[in-house]
DNA sequence: CTGTTAGCGCTTTCAG
DNA sequence: CTGAAAGCGCTAACAG
């Protein structure tokens, strides 16, 4: 790899002048600006990064932090998007995404401290408490993206609102006995959600009964089993509310081998509203989260940030929207 | 952020021994690494990755890039599945990922260039052939993944064979009037899908018909457009291949819409399978592609090479599976 | 306008 | 075993 000295000897100028051409300066003579780009022309040569990140004191390098008990994590069809949005504004603003999936807390710290990256977005919720209060001390331009924590910045969902559209939307079906699947009742996420389900249950002058909540393992089918120990447990519910779109169609499928009927005997709607739920059959009703936003907003707080336009911590709620499809629908 | 010298006054030694004791060498005494280890732990310092990668010459990042002209790319079903697997693989062995998603060929060389990554992964085979000529001269570690080109270690897959298997299935079940759709017939793997299928066709005696073969377009609704423009030039097929799922998901649809069944009237078989196309009603059959496998072996590839295992460019291509599902079913 | 110089924070000889 | 010193390639004063 050619340097600025080799360019600079070729072109017959100190380097200060190579680098002042390339770095768009008006300081430099029509003359030797060409020398010095006909010289970087037939050298192939372009300015290291590293060096110029460690004068700088900045990469333009972006982390991206996914922590998740399911690697690789870009394969999980919810961060997948908000990946997505996340790089194409980074893209736009000309940072690069260093992609991270954590697996033990203590990479994401170590990822903070070595000065890799400008900034880092984290996203997910699966974030120890006491790590995130290390990771605001480490004064690391942050942005928690889909969890939010005092004293950083973030951008999340109306996981209540979202769960209480969902619940009233089958309530005002006609259904009367709702019950709430999830994978686990640990998530902060999810228990906001439960908390809109049991709100809206509450609003509607329904009975919260805790035999029609249950939680059945963090995986895809966590919803499938979650739903059997319901059935187990108590008469049929008319209708299901998943804490997630996985849960709720792994659900259905309890229900279907239970000889219940989707959504004749039983409505059903998810949340996190993912592509492939609309290829279910019945199609899944859900709640819409926007998960590209959420990348996208994200890393614009981080951007605005790292330009220092903006300096207290933020928090940004993004708003649901119910989704009805053939799950949810009325009695045949 | 505090620095070597920081950590070195504290533990009252020189900076090349914090250097050394933090690099595990063992020529630092037990009394003089517990001190400086205490240093580090009480000012909360980590080396400067930067400072590192300028001096060692390597930054332990590995850059993916995936070309498209659909961005985000990430939000490709195919690429995300790919890029899982190259990030299974570099976590594993303490690389970080960068994600790069190319808006333009010049990009890739500057990426190439920068002296930001220590090697790339180039996804996909929308690059121009005298970029890829380019790239193989910067001398910077490099494979292609799902691509090859002259010169540069690659893994692939086996399109013709792939191809030849889904045609002779449909074949095998009866069917005489084998249609092919693609989102185009430029991007080289199509090509190489195309003519697996001409040679089925040619092998089990039947004719080629150019009508039978189209392209709509580079988007999700490629394949329905394709399968109109057969289904206005000629008699309706009794079978299609599609060049990737979505197309053959897509051309189902212009088959119900022509009021044509699938697969009484109509077998229909896809190209990759990807996850959601057990997902469709019928379920589709398709051609299996170890796409995380693309991922994995090209980041081996490119680790073996980093670490001058390797040298002579290597080439790996994968085979496929047929997956027989509802969509290429016998006739009622 | 331009070259010289002093570092950015670290690793690595090279003498102690 | 350990410290001083020399850079890695570049940018940014600072004098010409």
């Amino acid at each position: 790899m050619p340097t600025i000295r080799e360019v600079a000897s070729l072109a017959g100028v100190g380097i200060a002048t190579v680098s002042r051409a390339l770095n768009g300066e008006r300081d430099v003579s029509e003359d030797a600006r060409r020398r010095v780009l006909a010289a970087c022309e037939t050298l192939g040569y372009r300015p290291s990064s590293v060096a110029r990140s460690l004068v700088r004191g900045k990469t333009e390098n972006v982390g991206v932090a996914l922590m998740s008990r399911h690697a690789p994590v870009i394969l999980n069809p919810f961060y997948a998007v908000v990946t997505g949005g996340v790089e194409e504004v980074l893209e736009a603003n000309d940072y690069h995404l260093l992609l991270s999936s954590l697996k033990r807390n203590d990479d994401l710290l170590a990822l903070a401290q070595e000065g890799r990256v400008d900034g880092l977005l984290v996203v997910g919720c699966d974030i120890a408490d006491e790590v995130l209060e290390k990771l605001a001390r480490t004064g690391l331009p942050t942005v928690l993206v889909d969890h939010s924590f005092p004293g950083l910045p973030s951008v999340t969902t109306d996981h209540f609102g979202g769960a209480y559209q969902a619940t009233r939307h089958v309530i005002e079906g006609g259904r009367q006995r709702v019950a709430f699947v999830s994978e686990n009742l640990d998530n902060p996420n999810f228990r906001a959600r439960l908390a809109g389900f049991r709100r809206a249950l509450e609003d509607a002058g329904l009975p919260y009964d805790p035999r029609l909540v249950a939680a059945g393992g963090n995986a895809w089918e966590g919803g499938y089993y979650a739903m059997r120990q319901i059935l187990a447990a108590a008469a049929p519910p008319d209708a299901v509310v998943g804490a997630n779109d996985p849960a709720a169609i792994s659900a259905m499928r309890a229900l279907l081998e239970a000889g219940l009927e989707v959504p004749r005997d039983v409505a059903v709607i998810g949340f996190d509203d993912l592509h492939l739920s609309a290829q279910t059959s019945p199609p899944l009703s859900s709640v819409h989260v926007d998960k590209q936003g959420l990348g996208r907003i994200g890393a614009e707080l981080l951007i605005a940030r790292l330009r220092g336009e903006r300096s207290e911590p933020e928090t940004r709620v993004l708003p649901t929207a119910l989704v009805v499809r053939g799950s949810s629908g009325g009695r045949a």
